[in-house]
DNA sequence: AAGTTAATCAAACATTTGTTTAACTTTATT
DNA sequence: AATAAAGTTAAACAAATGTTTGATTAACTT
Protein backbone atom coordinates (compact mmCIF):
# COMPACT_ATOMS: atom_id res chain seq x y z
CA UNK A 1 0.00 0.00 0.00
CA UNK A 2 3.06 2.53 0.74
CA UNK A 3 4.48 1.72 -2.23
CA UNK A 4 1.38 2.48 -4.46
CA UNK A 5 0.42 5.42 -2.68
CA UNK A 6 4.10 6.64 -3.67
CA UNK A 7 3.70 5.66 -7.02
CA UNK A 8 0.29 7.73 -7.07
CA UNK A 9 2.37 10.41 -5.23
CA UNK A 10 -0.42 10.37 -2.80
CA UNK A 11 -0.85 10.08 1.31
CA UNK A 12 -1.64 6.50 2.14
CA UNK A 13 -4.85 7.33 3.90
CA UNK A 14 -6.78 8.46 0.57
CA UNK A 15 -6.65 4.79 -0.73
CA UNK A 16 -8.65 3.65 2.32
CA UNK A 17 -10.36 7.17 2.01
CA UNK A 18 -11.11 6.61 -1.22
CA UNK A 19 -11.70 2.42 -2.26
CA UNK A 20 -12.30 1.40 1.68
CA UNK A 21 -9.37 -1.24 1.24
CA UNK A 22 -6.71 -3.06 -0.68
CA UNK A 23 -8.95 -5.67 -1.68
CA UNK A 24 -11.81 -3.15 -3.03
CA UNK A 25 -9.02 -1.28 -4.76
CA UNK A 26 -7.86 -4.64 -6.50
CA UNK A 27 -11.40 -4.84 -7.21
CA UNK A 28 -11.92 -1.94 -8.47
CA UNK A 29 -8.69 -2.30 -10.69
CA UNK A 30 -9.89 -5.09 -12.26
CA UNK A 31 -13.55 -3.83 -13.09
CA UNK A 32 -11.94 -0.74 -14.61
CA UNK A 33 -9.25 -2.44 -16.41
CA UNK A 34 -11.26 -5.50 -17.86
CA UNK A 35 -14.05 -3.04 -19.09
CA UNK A 36 -12.38 -2.44 -22.18
CA UNK A 37 -11.91 -6.53 -23.13
CA UNK A 38 -15.42 -6.61 -22.61
CA UNK A 39 -16.28 -3.95 -24.64
CA UNK A 40 -14.08 -5.29 -27.72
CA UNK A 41 -15.72 -8.22 -27.75
CA UNK A 42 -19.08 -7.09 -27.32
CA UNK A 43 -18.29 -4.83 -29.94
CA UNK A 44 -17.37 -7.86 -32.47
CA UNK A 45 -19.73 -10.26 -32.04
CA UNK A 46 -22.30 -7.51 -32.95
CA UNK A 47 -20.80 -6.05 -36.11
CA UNK A 48 -22.36 -8.33 -38.81
CA UNK A 49 -20.06 -7.09 -41.28
CA UNK A 50 -17.44 -9.30 -39.76
CA UNK A 51 -16.83 -12.95 -41.57
CA UNK A 52 -16.19 -15.28 -39.04
CA UNK A 53 -12.19 -15.13 -39.25
CA UNK A 54 -12.40 -11.80 -39.23
CA UNK A 55 -13.75 -12.09 -36.02
CA UNK A 56 -11.63 -14.40 -34.65
CA UNK A 57 -8.60 -12.46 -35.71
CA UNK A 58 -9.93 -9.24 -34.59
CA UNK A 59 -10.69 -10.43 -30.94
CA UNK A 60 -6.95 -12.39 -30.84
CA UNK A 61 -5.67 -9.29 -32.23
CA UNK A 62 -6.96 -6.78 -30.33
CA UNK A 63 -6.16 -9.33 -27.03
CA UNK A 64 -2.87 -8.95 -27.49
CA UNK A 65 -2.85 -5.24 -27.80
CA UNK A 66 -4.40 -4.91 -24.48
CA UNK A 67 -2.13 -6.94 -22.64
CA UNK A 68 1.29 -5.58 -24.69
CA UNK A 69 -0.23 -2.23 -23.07
CA UNK A 70 -0.48 -3.60 -19.59
CA UNK A 71 2.04 -6.05 -19.26
CA UNK A 72 2.34 -5.40 -15.80
CA UNK A 73 -1.47 -5.54 -15.11
CA UNK A 74 -1.91 -8.76 -16.80
CA UNK A 75 1.07 -10.34 -14.86
CA UNK A 76 -0.91 -9.13 -11.51
CA UNK A 77 -3.80 -11.07 -13.01
CA UNK A 78 -1.50 -14.03 -13.41
CA UNK A 79 -0.30 -13.78 -9.80
CA UNK A 80 -3.95 -13.49 -8.29
CA UNK A 81 -5.48 -16.46 -10.29
CA UNK A 82 -2.41 -18.75 -9.02
CA UNK A 83 -2.94 -17.50 -5.08
CA UNK A 84 -6.50 -17.34 -5.03
CA UNK A 85 -6.44 -15.31 -2.10
CA UNK A 86 -8.88 -12.46 -2.96
CA UNK A 87 -12.14 -14.20 -3.53
CA UNK A 88 -14.09 -11.07 -5.08
CA UNK A 89 -11.40 -11.13 -7.70
CA UNK A 90 -11.67 -14.84 -8.48
CA UNK A 91 -15.42 -14.03 -8.75
CA UNK A 92 -15.01 -11.29 -11.08
CA UNK A 93 -12.37 -13.25 -12.92
CA UNK A 94 -14.80 -16.04 -13.42
CA UNK A 95 -18.01 -14.06 -15.07
CA UNK A 96 -15.37 -12.55 -17.31
CA UNK A 97 -14.19 -16.02 -18.53
CA UNK A 98 -17.43 -17.20 -19.00
CA UNK A 99 -18.04 -14.23 -20.86
CA UNK A 100 -15.25 -14.80 -23.38
CA UNK A 101 -16.16 -18.67 -23.54
CA UNK A 102 -19.36 -18.35 -25.15
CA UNK A 103 -18.36 -15.88 -27.50
CA UNK A 104 -15.39 -17.55 -28.33
CA UNK A 105 -17.74 -20.65 -28.47
CA UNK A 106 -20.18 -19.16 -31.17
CA UNK A 107 -17.50 -18.06 -33.54
CA UNK A 108 -16.54 -21.65 -33.39
CA UNK A 109 -19.63 -22.75 -34.01
CA UNK A 110 -20.78 -20.26 -36.41
CA UNK A 111 -17.37 -21.82 -38.05
CA UNK A 112 -17.92 -24.99 -37.92
CA UNK A 113 -21.53 -24.66 -39.68
CA UNK A 114 -20.32 -22.48 -42.61
CA UNK A 115 -17.61 -24.72 -42.71
CA UNK A 116 -14.80 -22.25 -42.79
CA UNK A 117 -12.88 -24.19 -39.76
CA UNK A 118 -12.30 -28.14 -40.14
CA UNK A 119 -10.55 -29.38 -37.16
CA UNK A 120 -12.80 -29.86 -33.77
CA UNK A 121 -11.48 -28.57 -31.08
CA UNK A 122 -13.30 -27.72 -27.83
CA UNK A 123 -13.52 -24.02 -27.17
CA UNK A 124 -12.83 -23.95 -23.77
CA UNK A 125 -9.86 -25.77 -24.54
CA UNK A 126 -8.82 -23.45 -27.43
CA UNK A 127 -9.18 -20.38 -24.81
CA UNK A 128 -7.31 -21.74 -22.48
CA UNK A 129 -4.54 -22.43 -25.29
CA UNK A 130 -4.69 -18.87 -26.00
CA UNK A 131 -4.86 -17.36 -23.10
CA UNK A 132 -1.92 -19.47 -22.23
CA UNK A 133 -0.03 -18.80 -24.79
CA UNK A 134 -0.43 -15.05 -23.93
CA UNK A 135 0.12 -15.33 -20.68
CA UNK A 136 3.05 -17.29 -21.02
CA UNK A 137 4.86 -15.33 -23.15
CA UNK A 138 4.77 -12.40 -20.68
CA UNK A 139 6.98 -14.79 -18.80
CA UNK A 140 8.98 -15.99 -21.92
CA UNK A 141 10.52 -12.92 -22.83
CA UNK A 142 13.60 -12.99 -21.40
CA UNK A 143 13.79 -16.71 -22.65
CA UNK A 144 13.48 -15.73 -26.34
CA UNK A 145 15.96 -13.04 -26.11
CA UNK A 146 18.68 -15.34 -24.40
CA UNK A 147 17.89 -17.88 -26.58
CA UNK A 148 17.91 -16.16 -29.59
CA UNK A 149 20.92 -13.63 -28.36
CA UNK A 150 18.70 -10.52 -28.53
CA UNK A 151 19.14 -7.72 -25.77
CA UNK A 152 16.30 -7.39 -23.55
CA UNK A 153 14.74 -3.70 -24.52
CA UNK A 154 11.39 -1.66 -23.87
CA UNK A 155 11.14 -1.23 -27.88
CA UNK A 156 12.30 -4.87 -28.56
CA UNK A 157 9.39 -6.05 -26.35
CA UNK A 158 7.07 -3.43 -28.44
CA UNK A 159 8.32 -3.83 -31.83
CA UNK A 160 9.42 -7.42 -31.97
CA UNK A 161 8.90 -9.85 -29.74
CA UNK A 162 4.78 -9.10 -29.32
CA UNK A 163 4.38 -8.83 -33.14
CA UNK A 164 6.16 -11.86 -33.18
CA UNK A 165 3.92 -13.71 -30.45
CA UNK A 166 0.72 -12.10 -32.86
CA UNK A 167 1.77 -13.78 -35.62
CA UNK A 168 2.49 -17.05 -34.04
CA UNK A 169 -1.05 -16.73 -32.09
CA UNK A 170 -2.62 -16.33 -36.03
CA UNK A 171 -0.52 -19.44 -37.28
CA UNK A 172 -1.63 -21.97 -34.64
CA UNK A 173 -5.01 -20.77 -34.43
CA UNK A 174 -5.29 -21.53 -38.08
CA UNK A 175 -3.30 -24.54 -37.87
CA UNK A 176 -5.60 -25.66 -34.95
CA UNK A 177 -8.48 -24.48 -36.67
CA UNK A 178 -7.90 -25.78 -40.40
CA UNK A 179 -8.83 -22.41 -42.08
CA UNK A 180 -7.01 -21.13 -45.13
CA UNK A 181 -4.86 -17.66 -44.38
CA UNK A 182 -6.60 -14.62 -46.20
CA UNK A 183 -4.19 -12.06 -46.17
CA UNK B 1 6.28 -19.65 7.92
CA UNK B 2 3.94 -20.95 10.09
CA UNK B 3 1.34 -22.47 8.00
CA UNK B 4 4.24 -24.15 6.74
CA UNK B 5 4.99 -25.44 9.85
CA UNK B 6 2.01 -26.38 11.09
CA UNK B 7 1.45 -28.12 7.84
CA UNK B 8 4.81 -30.37 8.23
CA UNK B 9 3.82 -30.97 11.87
CA UNK B 10 7.62 -29.01 13.24
CA UNK B 11 8.27 -26.24 15.00
CA UNK B 12 8.78 -22.64 12.86
CA UNK B 13 12.42 -22.21 14.06
CA UNK B 14 13.06 -25.96 12.29
CA UNK B 15 12.80 -24.24 8.62
CA UNK B 16 15.50 -21.18 9.55
CA UNK B 17 18.01 -23.94 11.19
CA UNK B 18 17.36 -26.44 8.27
CA UNK B 19 17.14 -24.20 5.09
CA UNK B 20 18.34 -20.95 6.70
CA UNK B 21 15.41 -18.39 5.31
CA UNK B 22 12.22 -18.74 3.50
CA UNK B 23 13.97 -17.91 -0.26
CA UNK B 24 16.43 -20.83 0.16
CA UNK B 25 13.36 -22.84 1.64
CA UNK B 26 11.98 -21.87 -1.89
CA UNK B 27 15.08 -22.73 -3.71
CA UNK B 28 15.59 -26.08 -2.42
CA UNK B 29 11.21 -26.63 -3.33
CA UNK B 30 12.32 -25.55 -6.70
CA UNK B 31 15.57 -27.53 -7.16
CA UNK B 32 13.80 -31.02 -6.02
CA UNK B 33 10.43 -30.68 -7.65
CA UNK B 34 12.18 -29.30 -10.68
CA UNK B 35 14.51 -32.43 -11.10
CA UNK B 36 11.83 -34.87 -12.30
CA UNK B 37 11.50 -32.52 -15.30
CA UNK B 38 14.69 -32.62 -16.28
CA UNK B 39 15.52 -36.04 -15.81
CA UNK B 40 12.89 -37.20 -18.09
CA UNK B 41 14.36 -34.67 -20.76
CA UNK B 42 17.22 -36.17 -20.41
CA UNK B 43 15.97 -39.96 -20.36
CA UNK B 44 13.54 -38.72 -23.59
CA UNK B 45 16.67 -37.09 -25.65
CA UNK B 46 19.39 -40.04 -24.80
CA UNK B 47 16.77 -42.85 -26.32
CA UNK B 48 17.53 -43.65 -29.32
CA UNK B 49 14.82 -45.94 -29.83
CA UNK B 50 11.94 -43.34 -30.25
CA UNK B 51 10.85 -41.48 -33.24
CA UNK B 52 10.71 -37.60 -33.11
CA UNK B 53 6.63 -37.81 -32.59
CA UNK B 54 7.30 -40.40 -29.80
CA UNK B 55 10.21 -38.21 -28.33
CA UNK B 56 7.57 -35.43 -28.93
CA UNK B 57 4.27 -37.13 -27.58
CA UNK B 58 6.32 -38.30 -24.03
CA UNK B 59 7.84 -35.41 -23.29
CA UNK B 60 4.39 -33.75 -23.41
CA UNK B 61 2.20 -36.25 -21.75
CA UNK B 62 5.22 -36.22 -18.86
CA UNK B 63 4.83 -32.73 -18.29
CA UNK B 64 1.14 -33.12 -18.09
CA UNK B 65 1.45 -35.39 -15.68
CA UNK B 66 4.07 -33.95 -13.35
CA UNK B 67 1.80 -30.62 -13.28
CA UNK B 68 -1.12 -33.50 -12.78
CA UNK B 69 0.49 -34.68 -9.48
CA UNK B 70 1.74 -31.17 -8.44
CA UNK B 71 -0.60 -29.00 -9.10
CA UNK B 72 -0.28 -26.55 -6.05
CA UNK B 73 3.36 -26.98 -6.42
CA UNK B 74 2.79 -25.43 -10.00
CA UNK B 75 0.46 -22.64 -9.55
CA UNK B 76 3.49 -21.49 -6.77
CA UNK B 77 5.82 -21.53 -10.11
CA UNK B 78 3.15 -19.55 -11.72
CA UNK B 79 3.24 -17.32 -8.73
CA UNK B 80 6.87 -16.61 -8.28
CA UNK B 81 7.65 -15.77 -11.97
CA UNK B 82 4.42 -13.34 -11.83
CA UNK B 83 5.65 -11.95 -8.99
CA UNK B 84 9.10 -12.03 -10.09
CA UNK B 85 10.22 -11.26 -5.83
CA UNK B 86 12.75 -14.18 -5.60
CA UNK B 87 15.45 -13.70 -7.74
CA UNK B 88 17.30 -16.95 -6.77
CA UNK B 89 13.92 -19.11 -8.13
CA UNK B 90 13.96 -16.73 -11.49
CA UNK B 91 17.34 -17.77 -12.29
CA UNK B 92 16.95 -20.95 -11.08
CA UNK B 93 13.63 -20.67 -13.70
CA UNK B 94 15.90 -19.44 -16.50
CA UNK B 95 18.39 -21.76 -16.71
CA UNK B 96 15.78 -24.44 -16.27
CA UNK B 97 13.51 -23.49 -19.38
CA UNK B 98 16.67 -22.89 -21.71
CA UNK B 99 17.33 -26.68 -21.39
CA UNK B 100 13.54 -27.04 -22.35
CA UNK B 101 14.06 -24.72 -24.97
CA UNK B 102 16.73 -26.22 -26.28
CA UNK B 103 15.41 -30.21 -26.15
CA UNK B 104 12.23 -29.14 -28.10
CA UNK B 105 14.58 -26.96 -30.53
CA UNK B 106 16.42 -30.12 -31.48
CA UNK B 107 13.29 -32.31 -31.71
CA UNK B 108 11.92 -29.71 -33.61
CA UNK B 109 15.00 -30.19 -36.27
CA UNK B 110 15.01 -32.96 -36.00
CA UNK B 111 11.13 -33.40 -37.38
CA UNK B 112 11.81 -30.86 -40.26
CA UNK B 113 14.92 -32.77 -41.38
CA UNK B 114 12.99 -35.70 -41.67
CA UNK B 115 9.73 -34.49 -43.17
CA UNK B 116 7.99 -35.74 -39.85
CA UNK B 117 6.53 -32.32 -39.53
CA UNK B 118 5.36 -30.28 -42.45
CA UNK B 119 4.74 -26.98 -40.49
CA UNK B 120 7.33 -24.34 -39.36
CA UNK B 121 7.13 -22.91 -35.88
CA UNK B 122 9.50 -21.20 -33.78
CA UNK B 123 10.93 -23.40 -31.01
CA UNK B 124 10.50 -20.92 -28.18
CA UNK B 125 6.85 -19.78 -29.15
CA UNK B 126 5.98 -23.38 -29.76
CA UNK B 127 7.18 -24.02 -25.86
CA UNK B 128 5.33 -20.72 -24.58
CA UNK B 129 2.09 -22.20 -26.54
CA UNK B 130 2.40 -25.80 -24.75
CA UNK B 131 3.67 -24.46 -21.48
CA UNK B 132 0.89 -21.67 -21.76
CA UNK B 133 -1.67 -24.55 -22.44
CA UNK B 134 -1.04 -26.63 -19.55
CA UNK B 135 -0.80 -23.69 -16.89
CA UNK B 136 -3.86 -21.88 -18.09
CA UNK B 137 -5.31 -25.30 -17.42
CA UNK B 138 -4.45 -25.01 -14.54
CA UNK B 139 -6.44 -22.02 -13.65
CA UNK B 140 -9.75 -22.82 -16.24
CA UNK B 141 -10.60 -25.88 -14.55
CA UNK B 142 -13.92 -24.34 -12.76
CA UNK B 143 -14.61 -22.15 -16.53
CA UNK B 144 -14.60 -25.81 -17.84
CA UNK B 145 -16.41 -27.30 -15.31
CA UNK B 146 -19.40 -24.66 -14.66
CA UNK B 147 -19.38 -24.00 -19.06
CA UNK B 148 -20.28 -27.77 -19.13
CA UNK B 149 -22.69 -28.25 -15.80
CA UNK B 150 -19.80 -30.42 -13.95
CA UNK B 151 -19.05 -30.12 -10.30
CA UNK B 152 -15.55 -29.73 -10.00
CA UNK B 153 -14.41 -33.20 -7.66
CA UNK B 154 -10.87 -34.38 -6.90
CA UNK B 155 -11.38 -37.48 -8.77
CA UNK B 156 -13.02 -35.29 -12.09
CA UNK B 157 -10.14 -32.96 -11.90
CA UNK B 158 -7.83 -35.90 -12.09
CA UNK B 159 -9.70 -38.56 -14.41
CA UNK B 160 -11.57 -36.26 -16.52
CA UNK B 161 -10.64 -32.98 -16.94
CA UNK B 162 -7.02 -33.52 -17.42
CA UNK B 163 -7.32 -36.49 -19.56
CA UNK B 164 -9.17 -34.10 -21.88
CA UNK B 165 -6.41 -31.40 -21.68
CA UNK B 166 -4.07 -33.99 -22.61
CA UNK B 167 -5.17 -34.94 -25.24
CA UNK B 168 -6.25 -31.50 -26.47
CA UNK B 169 -1.98 -30.68 -26.16
CA UNK B 170 -1.72 -33.89 -28.51
CA UNK B 171 -4.16 -32.62 -30.87
CA UNK B 172 -3.10 -29.18 -31.23
CA UNK B 173 0.58 -30.30 -30.97
CA UNK B 174 -0.43 -32.69 -34.62
CA UNK B 175 -2.16 -29.86 -36.10
CA UNK B 176 0.46 -27.30 -35.19
CA UNK B 177 3.78 -28.86 -36.72
CA UNK B 178 1.49 -30.37 -38.94
CA UNK B 179 2.13 -34.47 -38.92
CA UNK B 180 -0.27 -37.78 -38.43
CA UNK B 181 -1.52 -39.34 -36.13
CA UNK B 182 0.00 -42.68 -35.25
CA UNK B 183 -2.03 -43.92 -33.15
C1' DA C 1 -18.27 35.91 6.15
C1' DA C 2 -19.76 31.96 8.71
C1' DG C 3 -20.65 27.38 8.62
C1' DT C 4 -20.62 22.92 6.61
C1' DT C 5 -18.64 19.30 4.03
C1' DA C 6 -14.87 17.12 1.63
C1' DA C 7 -9.96 16.27 1.09
C1' DT C 8 -5.43 15.57 2.89
C1' DC C 9 -1.83 14.40 6.02
C1' DA C 10 1.45 12.65 9.74
C1' DA C 11 1.29 9.73 13.17
C1' DA C 12 -0.39 5.90 15.73
C1' DC C 13 -2.36 1.27 15.90
C1' DA C 14 -2.85 -3.59 15.65
C1' DT C 15 -1.60 -7.61 13.12
C1' DT C 16 1.19 -10.33 10.52
C1' DT C 17 5.48 -12.15 9.23
C1' DG C 18 10.36 -13.83 8.90
C1' DT C 19 14.01 -14.58 11.99
C1' DT C 20 16.66 -15.26 16.29
C1' DT C 21 17.51 -16.46 21.05
C1' DA C 22 18.27 -19.18 24.89
C1' DA C 23 16.89 -22.97 27.31
C1' DC C 24 15.86 -27.89 26.91
C1' DT C 25 16.03 -32.66 25.27
C1' DT C 26 17.77 -36.27 22.50
C1' DT C 27 21.44 -38.61 20.19
C1' DA C 28 26.21 -39.72 19.31
C1' DT C 29 31.10 -40.12 20.77
C1' DT C 30 34.79 -41.43 23.82
C1' DA D 1 28.97 -42.57 32.53
C1' DA D 2 30.60 -38.11 31.02
C1' DT D 3 30.90 -34.93 27.39
C1' DA D 4 29.90 -32.97 23.11
C1' DA D 5 26.98 -32.31 19.25
C1' DA D 6 22.63 -32.08 17.08
C1' DG D 7 17.75 -31.43 17.30
C1' DT D 8 13.67 -29.12 19.18
C1' DT D 9 10.95 -25.70 21.40
C1' DA D 10 8.37 -21.46 23.30
C1' DA D 11 9.09 -16.98 23.44
C1' DA D 12 10.95 -12.71 22.00
C1' DC D 13 12.34 -9.55 18.36
C1' DA D 14 12.19 -6.40 14.63
C1' DA D 15 10.41 -5.09 10.47
C1' DA D 16 6.55 -4.83 7.36
C1' DT D 17 1.85 -4.15 6.41
C1' DG D 18 -3.16 -2.75 6.15
C1' DT D 19 -6.02 0.37 8.52
C1' DT D 20 -7.62 4.17 11.52
C1' DT D 21 -7.40 8.47 14.09
C1' DG D 22 -7.49 13.23 14.87
C1' DA D 23 -5.93 17.37 13.42
C1' DT D 24 -5.48 20.59 9.47
C1' DT D 25 -6.53 22.60 5.06
C1' DA D 26 -9.37 23.43 0.98
C1' DA D 27 -13.77 23.77 -1.26
C1' DC D 28 -18.57 24.58 -1.37
C1' DT D 29 -23.11 26.53 0.43
C1' DT D 30 -26.13 29.93 2.18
Amino acid sequence: MRDIAKAAGINIAMISYYFGSKEKLMEELFKMRMSAGLASVKEISENTMLTTVEKLEKALSGYMDRVKHNKSFYKVILAEQATNKNKSVIRFMSRLKETYAKFFESVLNEGYASGAFKNRVDPVLFITTITGTIMQSLLNKHLYATHYGVKVTEEWIRDVYFEKVKEHLKTITRNILGYESNS
